[in-house]
DNA sequence: CGTGCTCTTGAAAAAAATCAAGGCTTGTGG
DNA sequence: CCACAAGCCTTGATTTTTTTCAAGAGCACG
């Protein structure tokens, strides 16, 4: 299955009008056709080396370590548009499993010629830079999250969190799917699953979210944000 | 207080080798002399425009952003040799606020003219990346503390972390000083200031480590590792 | 229409937060 | 140099929250 990045849907958001139209060709180089995963299955593992930067094109996947017990700390999830490996480059090898959480496409990035492509255009790195502190600080975002004291706070920073980063803009996206599964969420949050269920229960008493199995829908905006318990001036 | 970053102790750490001696004038340009700051003084507001990265020369740095209870949520402690603000380049405004732990000398970085400097020296590009990379992962680190379940396994993962940080290295430094309050590691972890207390109390109990004050030693650190509960294969 | 999941709920046990008080440090002023 | 005050850290007792263990409900799929 071979395409061309710029017939992709997604270019403006991956890789935004940095080349000419003939450039783009160089990119097809780097670039190895997008590939279909079914669900569940890994891309790479903690430990291998590190080779290759992803954009998600559609799907979910979420990275995680596993700790002593046998149980899965997750690091990230990451949705299309998104982009994963980034925190494997210093020390080339990669810190995480990524695995997908559904049936998703994903395109791979040579790093080492995605880097000697950056030496002779110069808008590519100021685009690199871009996307690490996106990165950053989608990271910061859940740091806040995750430093919540109640379960149902950690629980409504995140799916704040989910709702804005899948309308792909400062909004909130009024309904919504997970991905994930409330496991997944939990080990995300560092709660237990049951936990996880009965905060969602919690929020749906307070009329806050109506929920469908995975499919979100936020009823209350300024009271889901009260339950995050962050300070919403910014 | 003025001198040059080619003077500076850290310059190993901070711009490895990527400018000729001479170079480094370009870099005195955009560089302002570093600047002492009292303890417990705000060096940027959570809000404000973004302008400057800064460099942590001495002393210690905490970023955190104030929740709707008044309480803080830390995301972040800097150490000597660490670069902060990166998470505020791609927002053009900081999403934190940073504060000084203790009396400490900072750089300011002006960030526009770094990236003008980077225009016309492709290998302060790759250090850049190198740099941001180096941020996730860090940041990669300290989600795992987060989402330890119990508290003696958060603060033995942080303490593990502040150690390997305290080293500038992969090693761990067995006697390291912690220069946060026990309120603000708290506030880091997601905890109340008393169960982070009883969490050393524990730790010091289980032999894994000794403290004085602020000043910890690690006598055990199988047994510490152990009860991060982190895998530690790698 | 079962079978195997995930998700939810309940009850008991464990952990953490809260409230309260006392001890230890540090810094200041007599 | 000592005494005292303020703040930080620790500990205890109680309340609240979360985890754990157990079981049942709902859904997806063959």
């Amino acid at each position: 299955m071979t395409q061309d990045c710029k017939e992709c849907s997604l270019s403006n958001v991956c890789l935004p009008n940095i080349f000419d139209k003939g450039d783009t060709k160089k990119l097809d180089k780097i670039v190895s056709p997008s590939k279909t995963h079914q669900r569940l299955q890994s891309i790479y593992h903690q430990g291998d080396d590190f080779q290759s930067l992803y954009v998600v094109k559609s799907g979910a996947i979420k990275t995680y370590i596993t700790n002593s017990k046998g149980s899965e700390n997750i690091t990230g999830f990451y949705l299309p548009g998104d982009i994963f490996g980034l925190e494997s480059i210093s020390k080339q090898y990669y810190l995480n499993t990524a695995k997908t959480l559904t049936e998703s496409l994903v395109c791979r990035i040579n790093y080492q010629e995605l880097a000697h492509l950056r030496k002779n255009t110069p808008a590519l790195s100021d685009w690199a830079i871009n996307l690490f502190s996106e990165s950053l600080a989608s990271g910061h975002d859940f740091f806040t999250c995750l430093s919540q004291h109640t379960a149902a706070a950690r629980l409504a920073n995140f799916l704040l969190l989910i709702s804005k980063r899948t309308s792909r803009s400062e909004q909130y996206q009024r309904k919504f799917h997970l991905p994930m599964s409330r496991q997944d969420i939990a080990d995300y949050l560092g709660l237990a699953n049951e936990t996880t269920s009965r905060a969602f229960t919690k929020l749906v008493e307070k009329k806050c979210i109506q929920k469908m199995n995975k499919e979100i829908e936020i009823i209350d905006l300024r009271q889901l944000k009260e339950c995050s318990n962050l300070n919403q001036r910014l």
